[in-house]
DNA sequence: CTGATGACTATAG
DNA sequence: CCTATAGCCATCA
C-alpha cells in the first residue's frame, strides 16, 4: 500500500463524509470533491472495501442517474435503500430524483465559496 | 508487460 | 426504457 494510494482513499472517504444527511452525491461528484476528477470508479472500489460498521455514509452515493447500483435484493442494497428512506430520501424502484436530492456542491461553492454545512 | 475487471459516465439510436 | 459503444483508470492475476 503506497502512501499515495492510502491518501487518495482517505480523501475519498472524507469527501463522502461531507455529504449531508438527506442528500445524495454521484460517484463522479465524490471523485471530483476528492480531487480525482476521473476517479469515479475508484470511489466505487473504496466504498466496496469499507469495513462493515464504518461511519462513512456510503449509502449517500449513487450513480449519476440517481440509481442505487447495489442489487436491491442484496443485504447491502436493502440497507442503502432503508438508510436513505430513514433520512427522508424517496427511493422509487431503486431510483432517486437527483433534481430534488442531489447535493449541489458546485452551486453552493458558487454562492457561498464553500460546500454547505 | 498484458489483459481483465468494475458500487462509473456520456452519448447515440 | 433499453442496448451498444467508447472513454476512463487503479488494481490485480
Amino acid at each position: 500500500m503506497t502512501p499515495e494510494r492510502a491518501q487518495r482513499e482517505q480523501n475519498i472517504r472524507d469527501a463522502v463524509c461531507q455529504i449531508p444527511a438527506g442528500r445524495v452525491a454521484s460517484y463522479g461528484d465524490v471523485a471530483k470533491l476528492a480531487g480525482l476528477p476521473r476517479g469515479a470508479r475508484e470511489v466505487g472500489r473504496v466504498l466496496r472495501e469499507l469495513p462493515e460498521g464504518s461511519d462513512v455514509p456510503w449509502h449517500r452515493v449513487v450513480n449519476s442517474k440517481g440509481d442505487i447500483r447495489l442489487a436491491l435484493d442484496s443485504p447491502a442494497g436493502r440497507q442503502q435503500r432503508d438508510r436513505l428512506r430513514a433520512e427522508g430520501v424517496v427511493v422509487d424502484h431503486g431510483r432517486i430524483a437527483m433534481a430534488t436530492y442531489a447535493w449541489r456542491v458546485d452551486a453552493d461553492l458558487l454562492v457561498w465559496g464553500m460546500p454547505p454545512r
